[in-house]
DNA sequence: GATGAATGAGACTTCATTCAT
DNA sequence: GATGAATGAAGTCTCATTCAT
C-alpha cells in the first residue's frame, strides 16, 4: 500500500459508492444510513453495492478510511514552517484548521462508539496502516521541536503536552458546539477563540517574576 | 396509594429500567441495544419499558439525563480549593477527575452523533435544564479566577481559555485512546499524563524574557 | 329476559363503560378502539372494564345490544296511525325516522363485518332476544296492511315489499353517503329526498291504464 | 426488460398479494387479516408486501380498488336494453344482479366502518377516480328514463327515486341477512324476492284509478 | 368493587443481504 | 459488472388481559 495507489482502479463506482455513504451518513447520521438510500444516492442498484464492499460496515469504514488523510494534511507542511513567521501566528493558523478539521469529522467520528464491531474494523484498519488520529500530533510535536531548537518555544516546555492542549481545546470546543448547540459556548462571542487558545497556551498561568512588578 | 409516596423511589421501575438501559448500551453498543435485551437485563418484560418511556430513544435520552450531573460532580467543590494547596496540585486533580469522567462517558456520549434524533432530544433536553458540557467549565473558571485574585495565577491569563485547554486535553486524550487503543498513545508510557498536561499549562510555551533575544 | 329487566340494576357502572365504549367507537372505529382509552373515557382503570365484561368483544357485544331498542323504536307507533293522517305523509315520516336512525347506526354496525367473531356473538344475542334488523320491518307492514284494510293502500300490494323498498332506500341513501360522501350523491340537491322516495313508491312506474295500449 | 412489457402483466406479485389479501379478508375479516398470512396465502415472504405497499391499509385498498368495476358491471348493460322484453323483466334481472353483488361485497365494503384512516384513504381513492357506489345509479336512471321516453314507463316517475328503491331492498336484503342469518327474512321464504320487489315497485302502492278521486 | 403496573404474544414494518437474469 | 425483486430475521411497539393490592 504505498502512495502511488491509494486509491483503486479509475473504475469509479467504488469510489462513487463512498462518496454517496458519507453524503448520506453525513445527513442521516449512521442509525438511520441505509443501503437502499446509499445505492440510490451514489445511482446505483442496491444489490451493486455487495459487487464491491463485503457488507454494510465494510462500506461505512470505506467512508472512515477515506477521510483519514484529511487528518494528516491539516498539520502536514507545520514542520517546515519553524522559524518562518510568529510562533503563535502559526500555531493559531494551526488552531483554525484543527476547528474545520472537527467540525467536518466529529459528527462521523463520533458515530463509530455507536457500534463496537465498526469500532472493532476501524481500529483494526489503523493498525494495519499505522495510523491513527494520533499521528496528527507528530508534526505538530515535530514543529514545537524544531521551534525550541530555534530558541522560539521555552526549553523546558513538553512539546507533545503543549499539542495535546491545543488540539484537545479544539477538539472539545468543536465537540460541545455540536453537543449543546453554538450558543452555549463560553467562547461564541469570541470573535477568535483559536488566538486566545494559543495566547494563554503560549504565556501560561504561572505569574512570571517579571509581572510581579508593577507595570508602568 | 397515599399522598405521600406519588412519586416512586428511585428504586421504582424507571430507574430500574434506566439502570439497565445503561449497561446494555455500554455492553452492545447504541446500534445493538435492543428494547428486548434491555427489558430482561432490567428483569421486566419488553412491554413494561412503554409503560414508562414514550419509546426506545426516550429511553436512551432517559440514560444520558441520568448522567448529566456527573459532569458537574467532577468540578463541583473545585472554586472552594482556591488558596489552599498548590495551583498545580488542584489543577492535576481535576485532570485525574477529567480523564476518568471522559473515560466513563465518552463511548455514551459519542453515540449520540449516530442517530440525530437522539442528538436533537439530547439538546432539548439540555435547553430546558439550562444544562449541557459546558455547564462543567464554569466552576473551573471560577477558581482561577480566584486564583487569579489571589495572586497564585497571572493577572493576564485567560481562564475560559486556560479551562478549554486542560479538559479539552483530557477529553481528547480519552478520545484517541478509545478510538485508536491505548497503545497508540505518545503518551502510553508516562507515569501521569494529567501532570503534564497540567505543568505546561503552568509554565506556558514562551520563552522567558531572560532567555529571549530581541528581534531585529 | 322480560321487558322488565332489560337493563342491569342501578350499578351505573357497566352502562358508564358501554356508553363510553360507544363514544370511543363512534370517534375512533371498531379498529382504533382500545380499551384503555374506553376506560379511561369512562373514568374508570383499565381492569374494571373485566370485573364486567368477559372481554373486549363483549364490551362491543354490549354497545350494540343497546342501541337494539332504537331500531324499532322509529317504526313502533307507526300502526296506529293507520287512517290517520295521509299514507304519504305517515310514510315519508317514517322515512325521515329511518334516515336518522340509519345515519345514527351504520358506522357502528357495519363495523360487525370487520371481526367474524364478533359478528357471530351479535347474531347470537339477536337469536336469543327473538330480534334482529327486521323486527323494524314488522310493524311497517302491519300500518300497511291495516291501511290496505281502510282502502287507503292497493289490495295487491305487497306490504313486505314495500317495507324493504322504502328502508332499503334509506339505508342505501345514508350507506352511500357514509362512504362516498354527500357531495356524491344525486339527491344531494334535493330538498326532501324522503318525500321523493315515498311518492315514487306510491305511484309506481307503471304508466296508467290511459296511457297503456292494450297489449297483443 | 423491454419497452414492450413495462407495466407487469395481471397476474404479478402485487396482483397475487391483492388476490390474496381478498381471501384473507373474506376469510378472517378486516381486523384478524395479518400481513403475515396473505403473504403465505400468496406464497411471498413477508417484506415482500412491502415492496408494493406503502402499508398493511394500502394494500386493503388496493383489495376495494380491484373490487370497485364490478359495482358498474351489474348495470353496464341496461341501458341498451331499453325497449327490450318487458321493463319488469329487465328489472328482475337487475335486481338480481344487484343481490349478488351485494351478497360479494357487503362484508368487504362495510368493514371499511371499523377503520376511519382505511374509509378517508377509500374516499380518497373515489374521488381520484370520480367513483363511488352512486356510479352505479347512473347507467339504471338512463334506462328508466329511456323507457320513459318509449312510454314503457309513467312519464311522472322520478327514475332515481325508483333506481334507489330497488338497489336499496336489495343491499337491505343482503345486509340484513348477513347480519342476522338468512332464516330470519321475512322473504326467505318466498322463491324470488327480487320479483316481488319489482313488482310492487312498479304498481305502486296508491289504490288504482277507479278508486281514486280525481285531483283539481 | 376498583386499581393500574405488569405481562407477553403478536402485530406491523424495516433493512441488510442474496441471486437469477 | 449491474440489477432489483425477493427474502426473512429481527426490530419496535401495541394492547387485551391478569392479578396482587
Amino acid at each position: 500500500m504505498n502512495e502511488h495507489s491509494l486509491s483503486p482502479p479509475p473504475t469509479g463506482t467504488r469510489a462513487q459508492l463512498v462518496d454517496a455513504a458519507e453524503r448520506v451518513l453525513r445527513a442521516k447520521g449512521l442509525a438511520r444510513a441505509t443501503t437502499k438510500e446509499i445505492a440510490r444516492e451514489a445511482g446505483y442498484a442496491e444489490g451493486t453495492l455487495y459487487l464491491h464492499f463485503a457488507d454494510k460496515l465494510d462500506l461505512v469504514r470505506a467512508v472512515h478510511e477515506k477521510l483519514l488523510p484529511a487528518f494528516v494534511e491539516v498539520v502536514r507542511h507545520l514542520p517546515e514552517r519553524a522559524g518562518t513567521g510568529s510562533v503563535q501566528g502559526n500555531l493559531t493558523e494551526l488552531a483554525h484548521g484543527a476547528l474545520r478539521l472537527y467540525r467536518d469529522l466529529t459528527p462521523l467520528g463520533s458515530s463509530l462508539f455507536a457500534d463496537p464491531e465498526l469500532l472493532r474494523r476501524f481500529r483494526a484498519l489503523l493498525a494495519e496502516r499505522g495510523g491513527g488520529p494520533h499521528r496528527a500530533w507528530e508534526p505538530v510535536v515535530a514543529y514545537l521541536e524544531a521551534e525550541q531548537a530555534l530558541g522560539r518555544v521555552a526549553p523546558e516546555a513538553d512539546p507533545a503536552a503543549a499539542t495535546l492542549l491545543l488540539l484537545g481545546a479544539c477538539q472539545q470546543l468543536v465537540f460541545v458546539e455540536l453537543m449543546s448547540g453554538p450558543e452555549t459556548l463560553p467562547f461564541h462571542d469570541r470573535p477568535d477563540p483559536a488566538a486566545e487558545l494559543v495566547a494563554t497556551l503560549l504565556a501560561g498561568l504561572s505569574p512570571g517574576p517579571n509581572e510581579m512588578e508593577p507595570r508602568p
